[in-house]
DNA sequence: CATCGGCTGCGGAACGTTCCAATTTGGCCT
DNA sequence: AGGCCAAATTGGAACGTTCCGCAGCCGATG
């Protein structure tokens, strides 16, 4: 369809598109065109993106400026195959030139379901679940859906604010690592709302949710047998806060080990804390002042792990020489400290991957996923002296 | 106002809460009280969220189910002084009988301006960005905002993709670390779109943006300045992208410092790469390919100064010892390493927060902050062999 | 007794999409 | 020409808020 530009006043462009009898004559001043069938009069304004007015365009100025309905519009945002190649084209030629903007909200209004997702991280300045929310992410992202990513520093009540907050969003799911001591009816809550959710590397007692964890307990497990199969004996565990599902499983590895080889265990050498290299370093100290016997350590995660080593060397003892350490994660920086760290390997992104897609799963009305226990593998480095020979 | 609950069919509640005559007669069966001036008929029927239908519950059920109007509720939920003390409590409690969840998408599209802020960081996986994203996060939940954080993992496509996301969403601003080779206009299509924005930690060159960054300049020359007065004369610098204005602007503070003391520059001895571990780990063995006389390097950043650290300790040299090792930015892992690294201590914290700020003033009508460079310190630890005596 | 003004509360019109049903268009076959 | 079918396009009614103007009610004031 040939636009014919009339003329233009101001910012106001004023265009006639087509040409046809109205039903009581002609529009204004416009002659029959001689041998014409059948024709359309379109006047329409046009007002390139808030120079009249300070507004966002919107689909009716991208339709006004195409020449087509508002409804035609939409198709074309939906890339629907209903319209016609050369429309589609006029359409987005529109689009650019109005420099429109979707808005997300009208459309979420009127549709039962966002493309937002919850992402609801215990401790995003922790490496280990920076990592995961940048796998899940890329995810969500290329799935489509915009991820809405807030970090709960471990507040069960900054938790309760943050779920609130992006409930209000009216997103389509949630992944959530919980933070500690979250109570089951916040995840309940959700649940009972409908909302597809899906914890990530932390169940929580008393909710049945979909859960993709690592197996903390067989990871625990392997690492304690390794360090049995070195020779030690007096084998410590330095723990995370001993109120958490993870804690309790990690430890319970640790238990099962020892008690299959024929071990008594000395509730001396179980020694809690945050699970920071801060309490880390504390724990070693913690751990000489009650037992100058132990030979290896399993650590909570790698960063207590990183605690003990540093803490070690204060002392003027060597990780891996004078004491075996273990962590739990794999973090990027485990295989670059020095010594490297042995670590139970949680795979991380496929765990991140596998979370993700549980939700996306269930957003498309499948039955929730069974909840996941991923592997994991001891990635033996140095710390744990094995790489030194028979230790000690 | 006393309610009269009539009766309850099923999952379905008819209520009469004030009776009054009708205009022809009175309602429905229901006699005339005797010596009643004025009375009002409410019939009213609840659905407690979602038990007929699978609906969430909006502001007119909040209103049908505590007698008042959707506007009333509007008034509570924003706090309005305009209701009265009671009728407060009435909704509050409507609100929690039918666990209500307030639809912010609704309220966007009605408002010009939602509550979103966009974060778009540059690598969330870089502990640095992910301490400068979790600072940004909490000025603005207590704020009242919500932050959607999106990472552009340093490619300019990704970053056009999550800004087009987050921009659908009707952000009210933007705090954005520019992903590497970010276009100006990417930035600039913001900023005459009338969003606030504010640029965190990087410049981009051609575009007119409130800035928040530390004094990379400065930096860097106080950290040459300091190995200079060591005895080190013959100084490395392993660069981050050259491609950046970080790196320019470090780089040209290691220039400024060599040249201050009168010491011609010599290229071999500026190394480029990705600011990551693996990158300094590389560089110092391409330093050692083209000059052996080096005894001291600046790093473009922390990351590649562990990097170094771990590079020489594989060829069995150690920093501080063997090799002076400055690092930048300061992250929580620089302070744990072995050994300890000397750093120019950039404060994440009260950057992130005047980047906030300057975005929450913004939103508020003010005039764009000025660009704000933040002042840095060199914190001397290990690494740098300062602690040692002097240096070899 | 009328009038006024301060409190409260109400109704309805937006806001920018999507989706449905209805309509027009155009091609093809009688 | 006419009829028919599929393809393309359209108008209008939602969706759940906010906000504006208006309306009762009450006690105080003239």
């Amino acid at each position: 369809m040939p636009v014919f530009c009339l003329t233009t006043i101001g910012t106001i462009q004023i265009r006639i598109e087509a040409i046809e009898p109205s039903r009581d004559g002609l529009a204004g001043g416009i002659r029959r065109l001689p041998g014409e069938e059948r024709a359309k009069v379109v006047l329409s304004v046009d007002d390139p993106a808030g120079q009249t007015r300070n507004r966002r365009a919107t689909l009716v100025d991208i339709a006004r400026h195409a020449g087509v309905s508002k409804s035609t519009v939409s198709l074309v945002l939906q890339s629907s195959p209903l319209v016609r190649e050369e429309t589609r084209e006029r359409v987005h030629r529109a689009i650019d030139a109005l420099g429109y903007v979707y808005n997300r909200s009208a459309a979420n209004l009127r549709r039962a379901q966002s493309n937002v997702v919850g992402m609801v991280i215990n401790d995003l300045g922790n490496p280990f679940f920076a990592e995961l929310a940048v796998g899940i992410e890329r995810v969500f992202q290329t799935a489509g859906f915009v991820p809405l990513i807030a970090n709960s520093a471990e507040s069960p009540i900054r938790q309760a604010e943050v779920l609130r907050s992006i409930r209000e969003q009216g997103p389509a799911g949630f992944i959530i690592c919980p933070a500690r001591g979250t109570q089951p009816t916040a995840i309940d809550d959700l649940i009972r709302g409908g909302l597809p959710v899906v914890l990530a590397m932390r169940r929580v007692a008393g909710v049945r949710a979909t859960c993709v964890a690592p197996d903390n307990r067989d990871g625990a497990r392997k690492a304690v047998e390794h360090l049995l199969r070195l020779g030690h004996r007096r084998i410590a565990y330095f723990g995370g806060f001993a109120d958490t599902v993870a804690d309790g499983e990690r430890q319970g590895g640790y238990r099962d080990a020892l008690a299959a080889a024929g071990l008594a265990i000395d509730e001396a050498l179980v020694i809690s804390g945050a699970p920071t290299r801060e309490s880390g370093m504390q724990g070693i100290d913690r751990l000489w002042a009650v037992a100058d016997d132990v030979t290896a350590g399993l650590c909570f995660n790698d960063l207590v792990a990183l605690g003990v080593v540093a803490g070690l060397r204060r002392q003027g003892r060597e990780a891996g020489r004078d004491f075996a350490v273990i962590g739990f994660d794999d973090i990027a920086e485990a295989r670059h400290a020095s010594p490297a760290l042995t670590t139970v390997a949680v795979d991380t992104k496929a765990l991140g991957e596998r979370a993700a897609q549980a939700v996306l799963g269930m957003i498309q009305g499948n039955r929730p996923m069974e909840s996941h226990v991923g592997a994991v593998d001891l990635v033996v480095r140095e710390s744990c002296g094995a790489r030194l020979g028979e230790a000690m």
